[in-house]
DNA sequence: AAAATCATAGAACATATGTTTGCAATATTT
DNA sequence: AAATATTGCAAACATATGTTCTATGATTTT
């Protein structure tokens, strides 16, 4: 009796092996720790899952299934904000990290560590990580990363987006900053609007 | 005249062909995507790079190279701070989360929905996912996670801990709240350590 | 310039792993 | 109860893919 639930639990172990591993398991690997006893059933198991539409496959290929909807995105950790001009080449690349895909959808996501206390008064902490939806436009009071060229300040920074009076200001949550408002407001380029962060206390 | 910068392009190519197909290339999808002649060649490179700690490979095995430090840990989702016991019954499991490694070492870690304001001085919010690593000790300073039981008050909380005149002491940031120092000092239980915290806007 | 080392290639080899086949046991339908 | 379909197994098979071998030209060293 091929219950759902089996099915589900074998689904499950092929999440876990990828999150453990960094690959996805052969078919013996499912026997081995699943107690299947021929490869014929694991076999099977991933083409009843494939034909659900739980998994990707490619035929004859090796080690290659892939969990559909998988749990977790790849997102690139790009540079530092405000130290200079580090987003935009793919050469600063720092590493990976995998994030849950339920939480943080978009296609193109990028992660950027946060420099300075400019942004404490809504929880934004300097060390953070900040997970960035690249996009150049943004609504009023959304948290944006952006870039400006104003000769006194450059670089990039992660702000409050508002626009006021035709014009717009850059918005720190800090109580001792000032709002900055670009006077080359042509060279104010919205990098990406912020949803989420991450932490690492200790 | 093998570069380093070739060695980084090819590297670079694995962790972009992770990314786009969630299993490791072969050693003949290397061939193909960088014009690399022989298998014998990429097969070279791999193990180059994994000679210098880039990589790593199991020998024999298809498809299964990790590039290092991209490793990930599930961590499930126990509940909610604040809101009875949720945390000890692993029935009140809500699912599992893919966490960075470097990050977030530990062999116990687990996800708890933060309820309420009393941590927000130390930038933990209302709805913030906390990230814990299960220990029964704390030392002085350290947010953590406990449970106490005190007629009036009851439950799982976060607090910041400090031990003062041989009592524990349970210290909102907040400061519009008052520390906590149960009278049933017995009766403290300190589930974990707080060591990081994942916060989903928009 | 000769010798030695190194990088790459082509081809053959070895095997880990996907796939197929046929059979027995169990469940479901007639 | 017989017939039919479903599920799981063992074993064989096919091949995608890791690995080794030898050769050749390019660099570096002597």
């Amino acid at each position: 009796m091929i219950s759902q639930d089996r099915l589900m639990e074998v689904l499950d172990y092929i999440r876990r092996f990828i999150d453990e591993n960094g690959f996805p398991p052969t078919v013996r690997d499912m026997c081995r720790d699943l107690n299947i006893k021929s490869t014929a059933t694991a076999y099977d198991y991933v083409n009843r899952l494939k034909a659900q539409g739980y998994l990707e496959k490619a035929e004859k290929k090796k080690r290659a299934v892939v969990v559909r909807g998988t749990s977790s995105v790849r997102v690139p950790l790009l540079g530092v904000v405000n130290a200079g001009q580090p987003i935009l080449a793919i050469e600063h690349n720092e590493g990976y990290y995998t994030l849950p895909e339920a939480e943080f959808k978009g296609d193109d996501l990028f992660l950027l560590r946060v420099h300075g206390e400019s942004m404490i008064e809504a929880g934004i902490y300097d060390g953070d990580k900040i997970i960035v939806r690249r996009q150049e436009t943004a609504e009023n009071g959304e948290i944006v990363v952006a870039m400006f060229n104003d000769g006194t300040e450059d670089g990039a920074t992660v702000k409050r987006f508002y626009k006021r009076d035709g014009s717009i200001v850059l918005h720190p949550e800090n109580s001792t900053m000032d709002d900055i408002v670009p006077e080359n407001q042509d060279s104010i380029r919205i990098l990406g609007k912020v949803i989420g962060l991450m932490r690492s206390l200790s």
